[in-house]
DNA sequence: GCAAAAGTATGATTTATATCATACTTTTTT
DNA sequence: AAAAAAGTATGATATAAATCATACTTTTGC
């Protein structure tokens, strides 16, 4: 069932890496590995928060919905990330969705044995805070973008988030497949949107498409289309 | 120089509240009276981060350029908010500006003070991590709005969330008064566009207007204009 | 393995909202 | 106190992007 890279070794995770040595054991005793098939929800918004999860293999999107119909995916999750840590807050109900795009394995700790952890670990909860500025920043640029960057500005920025984060293989295809639809919700637009944009972009040849796989050709243009940052 | 309630009492602000006693002492020999005029910058986007403010009195803007031209207000911040805490990330410089909207009074501690504070006061650091973890959530959910919500709905929440942070006085106007340039930089358009919103907002009774002033009357209307959260 | 569901591809149409233009008023600066 | 700058008010026009409509393809569930 343990396969080496999709189980904690209680040294790559964020709470492994930035707890105190003689927690390791509590770590241990109460982590718990999880699976999830693609498309599962790992946890829902509005629900109690339950714990934290660290992710070891698979990818997840994080998001939020809007009414019935729409939603925006907030982040892209892989290996190593943390997923739930926004449940953190005073209001203790998750406040997005998290879904496996793949198959995806976890390693999960309760909140209680979390929060103890923080209590415990100067380090840890300082580490966390970091991670919480830099996250904060990045939403805070994004949100900037949604109000006054154009559509295809948004979407040349995704391509280059995802390139980023997941990187491309030596065919120079992305490293991760989505469908329009997660492009779009991602991007805040609309599947058909997110189409005519990567038409053109496929026209200009900044970018490569090939079934449901893509690959940027032209980073630099790509980066000029979305502007001063 | 000194009034009672525009300078540090050594007590109110969230550094105070969350370090031990026997801090308070290095608190005050490192903290730093300052004054800004109205439309005066606090600190600049871009700029190598300082340290950390704590607004005594007067009302501040927290925005974000775009381009040359436009801009999105992330925070409307008042006496008792903290300022600056959004550049203790990793790059060492501002993400965003502030600027005051009145006459300004503020403590300043520098960064390496407030860094040292933190490292000292493990309560101070998780009361911190709580605190980001409502701002992420708040952002995140304007993230999603911007995105997803139309502007009658944006302009409706801004105007509830300046209720809930500035109250209205006994006239039933805000205790605030933005330019619509501002209110429109709040809520991700232009000032043409909120000005024909409130309008409509006028004509329906759902608010009032009189010169700069703007008053709520029906609360639970303009809610359901934000529809569902 | 087949049916149902989800996703893709594209053109036509509509609509929300930005942009432009202009006149007027208030505030700030000198 | 005068001049300049910033903000307000409003209508006309333009446009980016959403919505609608339809056909086709791939994936998923039973």
């Amino acid at each position: 069932m343990k396969t080496p890279d999709s189980c904690c070794d209680l040294k790559t995770c964020f709470l492994c890496r930035h707890s105190f040595e003689g927690w390791m054991p509590l770590i241990e005793a109460n982590r718990e590995n999880r699976r999830y098939r693609k498309g599962e929800r790992i946890f829902e918004e509005g629900r109690p928060v339950q714990g934290i999860y660290f992710l070891y293999s698979g990818k997840v999107k994080v998001h939020k919905r809007w009414g019935q119909e729409k939603e925006l995916i907030l982040h892209f999750a892989k290996k190593g990330d943390m997923l739930g840590f926004r449940g953190l807050g005073n209001r203790q109900v998750y406040p997005v969705s998290a879904t496996a795009l793949e198959p995806v394995t976890v390693c999960f700790v309760n909140l209680d044995f979390f929060e103890n952890s923080l209590q415990v670990n100067p380090q840890l909860t300082y580490r966390l805070l970091k991670f919480y500025t830099n996250e904060l920043q990045e939403a805070e640029k994004r949100m900037r973008n949604l109000a006054h960057m154009e559509v295809k500005g948004r979407v040349a920025e995704t391509l280059l988030l995802l390139k980023k984060r997941f990187g491309q293989n030596r065919d120079g295809f992305l490293n991760i497949t989505l469908t329009r639809q997660d492009m779009a919700s991602f991007a805040g637009t609309t599947y058909e949107t997110v189409f005519r944009v990567m038409s053109d972009l496929v026209a200009d040849k900044l970018i490569k498409v090939s079934g449901k796989k893509t690959g940027i050709l032209k980073e630099a243009q790509l980066l000029a289309l979305v502007g001063n940052e």
